[in-house]
RNA sequence: CGGGGCGUGGCUCAGCCUGGUAGAGCGCCUGGUUCGGGUCCAGGAGGCCGGAGGUUCGAAUCCUCUCGCCCCGACCA
């Protein structure tokens, strides 16, 4: 591709929208151009590295005997009805009516129209496993679409969906895709790590969530390296930090105090001079309509996930003020598990053998000093706790740190959700009807791209991965007017392409520095520049990562950078 | 949905408070100049100031409504 005939509207400085760095250098660089929010036009450069990042997709599903499909993106209410999910996912789809009044959604995820599919094809058992993939645009109305290409209302996602006779089956299928997954990434170049993920409220399932580490993204998982643990915070597990101080282990009856407008954790702690571990932090959550008194160690905060696991409830919500002081007959900031019959009471794993606590009366501005769980109130004992900054591995006690990060694929072990609520099933051996087992795993296509960006650029652009740079190499003649520097640029082009590089040339009428400064922001990951040496057979090879350069014959240039990449 | 910010040539922004002929830089076009890190000079095109209504002799500027975009939160299969 000739530069002067390739549409890249690079920018000099930084549209206002944008504050991500991925979406900043996505508009700079000329890879795509905003529609409206959360949707985008993806432009030659943009088209060029998804698909090559589909390619690598593609290739390595195929590699695992996924069968890549087309369907439809526009579904009828009906599938959605079957399986339960046309009211569950609520405004987050989008819906619409055809001429007759007939409902219709577009696809934000395809288990139910695949589920469908299998269905009326597949009979036996002698046609599983099978492996059914596609390469699609979803829609989802986002609340709030953000961060570029992040998080937006249309995106390009690879869904494949496993069929299996049996639960070892479905293990079989899980583990190609995991590593599946493991390759396709590292092949797109992405440092990424494979985090344990919340299974939903149905239990039972695995799920793995594939991460890159980025502040631009929304997902905070823990991780120890020491220990090769990694889990999303939701599902994150650990050995909190001791209590400051031993608890008095004296059998000491519990005793009211006055703690006049002493509301929070931080205030009780100033005002009693007792450290946050050595109070009970009661947090009140509603799950599906039905309330819950939740018991932590001061310093720890209520995961709701956790919340919801335990209760099995899916619809979590904490109380409202008025219902706090309907059931407890104080605000928020004197409860207490004291005297409370109207709910149950969970408590946390690490409340669990402690003595002589400090929680609240059920009585405005007023605590209870020297309360023992088990003792002065009884409670289910659960893992409720989110994971906090400072906490140590579980097992191994080594440090675990909690970082942020975009979230690029998800594989989850479905069970029989789908295949049981609209009827997917295979005769066995025995001519018995079996329920088929399923698998769902999904990849964000634009967020490898995002991800790449925001692992890879500088304050000149981008640095792609070779792998998925719309360009592999950039042939830069210093000038194209002089005519041995075009003549050596449009041979050297000739040599790249020959060799099966994907190469540019910068055959525009333009100064060597405006020429320089375009390539390095669009993030080609190589660039031979054709210059001052040339007279001597020299060109330079510049690696845009980390921009060090060496001289190379001409007549070895493209070899050189063919090695690099191969590298 | 709650809170905040912003809409002025293609891009970045000034002008608005205190109403009076719409500006700058970059980009674009023409001519010249220059040619290894976003050259320099000259000339030129391009905007009914997001939209509607109102106040006023007069509105980019003040008021009301509305649409859009961004950020924080809620939400997130």
């Amino acid at each position: 591709m000739f530069w002067s005939q390739l549409y890249v509207p690079t920018l000099r400085e930084n549209p206002a929208e944008a504050e991500v760095v991925s979406h900043q250098l996505l508009l700079r660089a000329g890879y795509v151009r905003q529609l409206a929010a959360g949707i985008y036009s993806y432009l030659p450069l943009a088209q060029r590295s998804l698909l090559k990042i589909q390619q690598i997709i593609r290739e390595e599903m195929d590699a695992i005997g996924g069968q890549e499909m087309l369907l439809p993106a526009l579904n009828p209410a009906e599938v959605w009805k079957e399986s339960g999910r046309w009211d569950v996912m609520g405004d987050n789809m989008f819906r619409l009516k055809d001429r007759f009044g007939r409902e219709l959604c577009l696809g934000m995820t395809h288990e139910e129209v695949m589920t469908s599919l299998a269905r009326g094809e597949v009979r036996s058992y002698k046609q599983l496993p099978q492996i059914w993939y596609q390469i699609q645009t979803k829609f989802r109305d986002e609340p709030r679409p953000k961060s570029g290409l992040l998080r937006v209302r249309q995106f390009l996602m690879k869904d494949s969906y496993s069929f299996d006779l049996l639960p070892a089956g479905l293990d079989v299928s899980y583990e190609k895709h995991r590593v599946a997954y493991n390759k396709i990434f590292e092949r797109c170049g992405l440092k990424f790590i494979a985090v344990e993920a919340h299974s939903g409220a149905m239990g039972g399932s695995q799920s793995h969530e594939f991460m890159v580490e980025s502040n631009a993204g929304e997902d905070l998982v823990a991780v120890c390296e020491s220990a090769g643990y990694g889990a999303n915070l939701e599902k994150a597990v650990s050995r909190p930090v001791a209590p400051a101080t031993a608890d008095d282990e004296t059998a000491l009856e519990p005793e009211e105090f006055s703690t006049p407008n002493q509301k929070t954790i931080a205030e009780l702690v100033a005002f009693t001079g007792v450290a946050a571990t050595g109070l009970i932090k009661s947090v009140v959550y509603v799950g599906d309509e039905k309330p819950y008194l939740c018991l932590l160690r001061g310093d720890h905060q209520l995961s709701e996930t956790k919340f919801s696991s335990a209760t099995g409830a899916v619809e979590v919500r904490p109380a409202h003020p008025a219902e706090i002081q309907d059931w407890f007959g104080a605000a928020p900031g004197s409860l207490g598990p004291a005297g409370v019959k109207n709910m149950p009471i969970l408590a946390d794993l690490t409340l669990e053998g402690r003595h002589n606590l400090i929680t609240g009366a059920n009585k405005d501005d007023f605590h209870l000093r020297n309360v023992t769980p088990g003792e002065d109130f009884t409670a289910a004992f659960h893992d409720l706790r989110q994971v906090a900054e400072g906490d140590t591995h579980l097992e191994t006690g080594a440090p675990l740190k909690i970082v942020k990060t975009v979230e690029i694929g998800h594989i989850f072990k479905l069970g029989y959700k789908y295949s049981e609520s609209m009827g997917l099933k295979v005769s066995d051996q025995d001519g018995k009807e079996v329920t088929v087992i399923m698998g769902s795993y999904g990849i964000g296509v634009e967020r490898i791209l995002c991800a790449a960006i925001e692992l890879f650029h500088d304050e000149n652009g981008m640095s792609m991965p070779a792998s998925i740079a719309p360009f592999q190499v950039v042939i830069t003649p210093a000038s194209y007017l002089d005519p041995a520097v075009k003549a050596a640029g449009e041979q050297l082009y000739k040599e790249c392409k020959a060799l099966g590089l994907d190469a540019l040339l910068d055959d525009r009428d333009e100064r060597p520095g405006m020429k320089f400064k375009d390539a390095e922001l669009i993030g080609i990951p190589y660039r031979i520049t054709i210059g001052k040496k040339l007279p001597n057979g020299i060109v330079e090879v510049q690696t845009r990562r980390g921009r060090t350069s060496a001289d190379v014959a001409i007549s070895e240039a493209a070899a050189h950078v063919a090695q690099l990449i191969r590298v």
